[in-house]
DNA sequence: TCATCTAGTTACTTTTTGAAACCAACAGAC
DNA sequence: GTCTGTTGGTTTCAAAAAGTAACTAGATGA
């Protein structure tokens, strides 16, 4: 392997600044069922920033994850889109967030756990 | 699906939060070989403090996905190690991570091309 | 004419991060 | 004895990032 996300100078580690990022998740597994716009996305994802939003686009454009779409509507309307690139690492993602929301009753189980044994030792 | 990351109010994002980071998605991967004490964590992840390493290491002992087991020799040793639920998370990390390794030749063929095109432009 | 839609950008504030210093307690070298 | 290095952290402070809200343009509908 010649890339190493261990090694803060490998490139993978700069992929690894987009892509272990929770917008950038939420935006790529929403765009895994569809073509999406820039609004619809900004709506979907809750508590999502436009500025923040445009910022994870450019970034996952660059990447070569999604591409941008512009259509001479008026208003102009923005299409993203994952490419081939894009779905295969989404294929990676969805089993992420799938297992959060999963295993949500587990976890909050050992949240309260961990925050009775603190309160006990004060 | 009781849980959805989609809603900023669910708890689901809040793991989400901690899970979606680039430092934890690393710590749990570095864990999923087996136990490690904290200063290897550190020396190993480059460019991790030890601040921010603490911070992510109460999240995700938190969250129960790591234990923190205390040695009394001198000087204390201290070595953390996944939960089965933090092994079945990181069964979902690791692809990730291997991902970004695997794929970083086409990344940064598409970066290239992104900035030319925007020098181009200009 | 005023508000609304589109997809952003800009300015400002607040939060988070990162670098470095500091802590205690002990072992071994000098 | 005291200087260095080890352990696993916490604290402090400056810098970077993120969030909030306002603003852009150009056409549509009320």
């Amino acid at each position: 392997m010649a890339y190493d996300v261990y090694d803060s100078e490998c490139p993978a580690r700069a992929v690894l600044d987009h892509v272990g990022d929770k917008w950038a998740l939420l935006v790529l597994n929403r765009l895994g069922e569809g073509p999406v716009r820039f609004n619809a996305l900004r709506r979907d994802i809750n508590g999502l920033s436009q500025k923040v939003l445009s910022q994870v686009l450019k970034r996952l454009e660059r990447d070569g994850l999604i591409t941008r779409t512009v259509f001479p509507t008026v208003p102009v309307t923005v299409e993203y889109a994952l490419t081939r690139m894009g779905e295969c690492l989404n294929a990676n993602v969805g089993p992420l967030l799938h297992w959060a929301e999963s295993n949500m009753d587990q976890i909050r189980a050992a949240q309260s756990a961990y925050d009775e044994r603190l309160s006990e030792a004060a």
